[in-house]
DNA sequence: TAGCCTGATCAAAACGTTTCGACAAGGAGC
DNA sequence: GCTCCTTGTCGAAACGTTTTGATCAGGCTA
C-alpha cells in the first residue's frame, strides 16, 4: 500500500501551515488568493486527496449513504429494476461527493444487526433501505432512535418515515381497467405477489377496486399469491388451468411471473392473447422481446432511486426530522399480450422469410 | 442524528481506563479475565459500536472494499450476472467484517478518478473491478502504484494484475462442439459482444476453434458485432437474414442478444429451432421460458464474486504481492432453442387444453 | 527486609483532519 | 507617533481509536 501523501506534506511543499492548507483547499475567506494558488498547486502536485478517516473524525459526518436490501425481500425486485434503483442512488450520490455502501444482510437477524452496526459504527450518515415489508420493524426503530433512513416503497403503517415508492396501486388499476374497457374482459384473474409486501398489496387493492368500479365480481378461486419468482408463475398457472373457462383474462404482479406463467399456458395449449389476455407488470426488458410481447407496467425506478437518495441527503442536512412520503407515477405499456395487436416497434425492416430449411 | 457512546463511555461505565476498555474488547492477554466480563458487559449495556473512522485512522486500515463498475461494461453483464457477482462479494465481505462499496464511474475520465479518489482519499483497502475492458489502462497504473486490485475476467494484457474470470474461451468451444456434434450443423454464424472486450473476444476464439477442429469454415458474412443488448440481438437477426439460407445455426455471446434475435427471427418467418439452432449464453433466468426455452451457458458468477473478495483481502493483509489468475469453469445448459427437444421441468403436471375461448 | 518478578492497569502519543482563538504586521485615523 | 482595525497566518485542541512503554501492587525469593 504506497504511502499517501498527508496535508503536512501539502502545506510543507507549499511553505505553509496546516491550518493555512487546510482553509485554502477549502477556500476559506480568511487565506489570502496567493496562498490559495500555491496550495492548491501543491496539492495537485502531490495528487493529495483528503484521508476519509481524519475528516469523518473531525467532522462527523462520513461522507456515505448506505444501501439496504434485506435478503428477504431479494425477489421483490426484478433484477433490471434494482439495478436501476442502484443506479438512481449512486448517480445522485456521486454528484454529492459522498459514496454508496452495498448492505446485503441475509437472515433476519442479520438484518437488525446490518442497519444497527452501520448507524452505530457511524459506517454511514444514513440508510436507504429498499423493500422493506410493510411488517418490518427495524426502519421505524431506526428512525424513532434518530437515524437518517429512507424507505423505498410505500409504508403506510410507518407513517412517521420518510418514504418514496411507486404508485402501484393506480399501476395495477391501470392494468385492470385495460383489460376491462379495451378487451372487454369479464372475469379477470391476479397473480399477487407475497401479500405481506406493500407493494403486493397495493397492486391487488387497485386491481380489486378496478373490478369494483367495473361492477364485476370478484372470484376468490383467480386469486393466487406467488412469490415474483418465474416458478411461482408456472405454478400460478397450474393452479389457475382447471378454471380456465371461467376466466378471459389475467393480470399479473411482475412479469417473471408472467412469463413463467404464459409459457405454462402455452404448453397446456392456451393461446395467448387468443384465448387469454395477459398483463404483467415492471416493464422488464425481456417483456419487449417474450412472444407475445407483455403488456406491462412500468415506473421510473432510477428517478425513485435518485429522488431517494436527494431525500436522505438532506435528511442528514437538516437536524429537524421532516418526513415525507412520496409517490412516483407509472404508466401502462401497452404490447401484445392483452390482446393489442401493437405493431413490433423495431428499427430495421425485416424481409419476410419463406420457411424451410436452408 | 443520536449521540454515540465512545469507547471512553463503556470505561467509565466499567470503572476502568480506556486503554483497559481497549484492550479487553479487543481480547489481549495483558487484561485480567474478570476486567474482560466487566467491559463486554458495559459495551453490550451502551451497545457500543467503535467509531469506523477512529478505528481506520488509527490503523490504517478502513475495513472496506469497493467495487468498480465502470459504465462502459455496464452492458457486458447481463443484469443477473452482475448482482450475482455483487451477492458473492457482499457475503465474502460481510463474513470478513468488510463493507462493499459500489462505485459506478460515469464517463471514462471520471472513471480514473474514482479508482483514484477512492484509493487515495483511503475510502476502500481495495478495489475488485468489474469486466474492463482489455484496453483498460487504469487498473494496471493502479496495481503498479501498488493498490490491492482484483480484476474480474480474464486479462491476458496485464499479466501483472490478479483476475478472477470464467472460461469463456471454453464456454464458447462447448456451445459451438454441441451445435456441430449433436445437430450436424455445417455453417454455423456468430454475433459476438464488442470484440474490444475480454469476453468477447474469448468468446469468439473459442468459436473459431471449435469450427476448426470440425473442419468447419469460418464465414466473414456470418459474423456480426453486438453490444450485449436485446435490440443488438434484433439488429444482427436483421443483418444475418439474406443470408438465412446459408447456414443452420447461430451462437450468440450472450441470452440477450439470443432473445433479441430469436424474436426478430421468428417475425421474418424462420422457426426456431427448426429453421435455425440457436444458443446463448450466462443462462440468463428467462431462458428457461422463451420459446423455445434457450440453450446456453452457464457460469458460476456467485462463486467468482466470493473468490475475487477472497483474493482481495488476502491481497490486502499480505505485504508482498502475489499475482494470481483464476478461471472458472462453464458448463452447457441444453434446452430446446439448439433443436435438442428437452421436456420442460415443471414440478407441476399440467393437463392439457382443448383451445377455444372460455 | 530488601529486591525482583509477574500480572494488571494506565497515561500518552499517534493516526489526519478541521476550526477556534490568538497573534503579527501593516495601514488608516486621530 | 500612538492606537485601532484589518488581513493573513498559525498553534493547539478535538474527533475516537489502538498501542507502546511506564507504573504500580502484590507475592515471591534471597
Amino acid at each position: 500500500m504506497p504511502k499517501r501523501p498527508t496535508l503536512e506534506d501539502v502545506a510543507r511543499l507549499a511553505g505553509f501551515s496546516i491550518t493555512s492548507a487546510s482553509m485554502a483547499l477549502s477556500d476559506s475567506p480568511r487565506v489570502a488568493d496567493t496562498t490559495k494558488v500555491l496550495v492548491r498547486a501543491a496539492a495537485a502536485d502531490l495528487g493529495y486527496v483528503p484521508h476519509s478517516a481524519g475528516r469523518a473524525l473531525r467532522s462527523q459526518r462520513v461522507g456515505a449513504v448506505a444501501v439496504v436490501v434485506p435478503h428477504s425481500t431479494r425477489h421483490v425486485f426484478a433484477h433490471p429494476t434494482l439495478l436501476d434503483l442502484l443506479e438512481g442512488i449512486t448517480s445522485v450520490a456521486n454528484e454529492n461527493d459522498v459514496i454508496t455502501i452495498l448492505s446485503t444482510s441475509e437472515t433476519e437477524e442479520d438484518e437488525e444487526s446490518a442497519y444497527l452496526r452501520i448507524m452505530r459504527g457511524r459506517r454511514a450518515d444514513g440508510v436507504i433501505i429498499a423493500a422493506a415489508a410493510s411488517t418490518d420493524t427495524h426502519a421505524v426503530q431506526l428512525a424513532r432512535a434518530g437515524y437518517p433512513i429512507v424507505v423505498v416503497g410505500r409504508a403506510p403503517a410507518m407513517s412517521t418515515l420518510t418514504t418514496v415508492g411507486v404508485d402501484d396501486f393506480a399501476g395495477a388499476q391501470l392494468a385492470t381497467r385495460h383489460l376491462i374497457t379495451a378487451h372487454k374482459a369479464k372475469r379477470i384473474a391476479h397473480v399477487s405477489g407475497p401479500l405481506r409486501h406493500q407493494s403486493a398489496a397495493d397492486k391487488r387493492d387497485g386491481y380489486v377496486s378496478a373490478l369494483k368500479e367495473a361492477g364485476l365480481s370478484l372470484d376468490p378461486r383467480l386469486q393466487f399469491e406467488g412469490d415474483y419468482s418465474e416458478e411461482s408463475g408456472v405454478a400460478a398457472a397450474a393452479a389457475l388451468l382447471p378454471f380456465v373457462h371461467k376466466f378471459d383474462a389475467v393480470f399479473l404482479a411482475n412479469d417473471q411471473m408472467a412469463i413463467g406463467a404464459m409459457q405454462a399456458f402455452r404448453d397446456a395449449g392456451v393461446e395467448i392473447p387468443r384465448d387469454l389476455a395477459v398483463v404483467g407488470y415492471d416493464n422488464h426488458p425481456f417483456t419487449r422481446y417474450a412472444e407475445p410481447a407483455i403488456t406491462t407496467v412500468s415506473a421510473d425506478m432510477v428517478g425513485v432511486g435518485s429522488l431517494a437518495a436527494e431525500r436522505l441527503l438532506s435528511l442528514i442536512d437538516s437536524d429537524v426530522y421532516p418526513t415525507s412520503n412520496t409517490i412516483l407515477p407509472t404508466e401502462l405499456v401497452i404490447r401484445a399480450s392483452c390482446g393489442c395487436n401493437s405493431p413490433r416497434s423495431t428499427d430495421q425492416a425485416i424481409p419476410p422469410f419463406d420457411g424451410g430449411t436452408p
